[in-house]
DNA sequence: CGCATATTTGACAGCGGTCAAATGAAGTGG
DNA sequence: CCACTTCATTTGACCGCTGTCAAATATGCG
């Protein structure tokens, strides 16, 4: 393992920012990599949480289940992006389970070597309070979301959430989310059921406000679906064909 | 201002049990005491955040509002928490309003110490982090509540989240929430309307499973509720009268 | 070609939001 | 001590959003 690579790839993560140059060779001394196929699992929800990863390609998806099965995707990382910090905490417990949705690859370090580290180490510390203050903030909203947005409202806001984080803009002003995405996994991240995803989706489809295949989505108007979240678009959704 | 009866407050709070003393000490020293009203604001939602705060005596509701006015309360702190940590980061901004429910007193220290103080001591910053990781558990689960259960088991795990955090046991096997607590609180805290919550706690004070009054909740059949909670109540909820 | 997975569409009902209005409780000032 | 105001709560009526279930269709993969 080339530590001059390890090193690269992290001070390529804005994560890693403002953490001291003497820190950061430490970790990248200690840094395991690891690789994960589509579809398997990086860790599982309630286990002991043994490591922090670090995203260095591929994607994956934050989920929390249910005692009833049902589960809802918290959020998903791509390139650059850390995962379980919790492990930097004593006793932790990984609170949601980790699914690579391609393949993945990662730099991880071992939860004992990071509490040591954040103990004695601010900047390392603080770093990870700026992310998971980040993350709370957003899991905050979202909480207000579900408690008085619409089905159709929060599942725009999550289609702008995810063009916020791994949107890449398209010659036609508008935006293109590069994930394969299944209704499903929109659904849970919305707060809804496959069914009713399904059925708004297709209908944004119809008016041309998005094109969706199961590699990308295509926001081809952003403006609508900017509408449709902030409920400004009257009851009767009456739109006129251009 | 007695230094040693900002010590002894401060250490009486969980919050700074693992703080080493010189930090502690250095904090006691600029830390500054606030009274605030019932009714009155520590904080308003958006401001720049430069004051954190220990909660000394009273109790505070943190509350997010949204444009169309409507607002969700995140969470009820009393005595010995910790408010507004989003003050120890660089352009932090209280994403919550504060609110005092009663005659509150609290110990604050300023934006600007704070930072300097948490970039330099990685014990503060730590135990910073792990309560914003609480806190972002707390939310996260309430998150997926939101998505699949029902008003009815959310108001449930809403009061028995409550009495975790504030309840003091009574003679009778039950617990009893000292909070001024308004019917409009509960359903922003449950996700749902005054009505819907009014509805559902009169029955359960009917079918005498609680009793609440403008100063108190007292759960009297806390297994009720939790079967309420967890979904077990029988959807057509006939409850033999015993 | 056949199996598995993802998506669409329809039918239906009920939870719970919305609004209106009555009742109760708590202060306040005469 | 009683009218008057204000605020919290209760209750009723209504109905639409959206969850549930069933089934057909589409897509992809071995």
């Amino acid at each position: 393992m080339d530590p001059r690579y390890v090193l690269d790839e992290m001070r390529a993560s804005p994560f890693f920012a403002d953490v001291e140059p003497a820190v950061l060779a430490d970790m990248a001394a200690h840094a395991r990599l690891g690789y994960f196929e589509a579809r398997t699992l990086l860790f599982r929800q309630g286990e002991a949480a043994d490591r922090m990863h670090l995203i260095v390609s591929g994607q994956v998806a934050l989920g929390q289940g249910g005692e009833d099965g049902r589960q809802t995707v918290l959020r998903i990382l791509g390139r650059g992006e850390i995962m379980a910090g919790i492990a930097a905490l004593p006793d932790g417990v990984y609170p949601a389970a980790a699914e690579a949705l391609e393949r993945t690859g990662t730099l991880s370090w071992d939860a004992g070597f990071l509490r040591s580290l954040a103990q004695r180490e601010a900047s390392l510390t603080y770093a990870l309070l700026r992310l998971v203050f980040a993350r709370l903030d957003e899991a905050q909203s979202r909480l207000r979301e579900m408690a008085y947005e619409r089905t159709e409202q929060r599942l725009a806001l999550t289609l702008m959430r995810l063009a916020g984080q791994m949107g890449v803009e398209t010659e036609a002003s508008g935006v293109r989310i590069n994930l394969r995405l299944t209704r499903q996994m929109l659904a849970e991240m919305a707060g809804t059921t496959l069914f009713t995803a399904s059925r708004l989706l297709s209908g944004w489809e119809k008016n041309g406000w998005l094109r969706s295949s199961p590699e990308a989505v295509a926001i081809l108007e952003p403006h609508r679906l900017a509408q449709i979240a902030y409920g400004l678009t009257g009851r009767d959704g009456a739109d006129e064909p251009v």
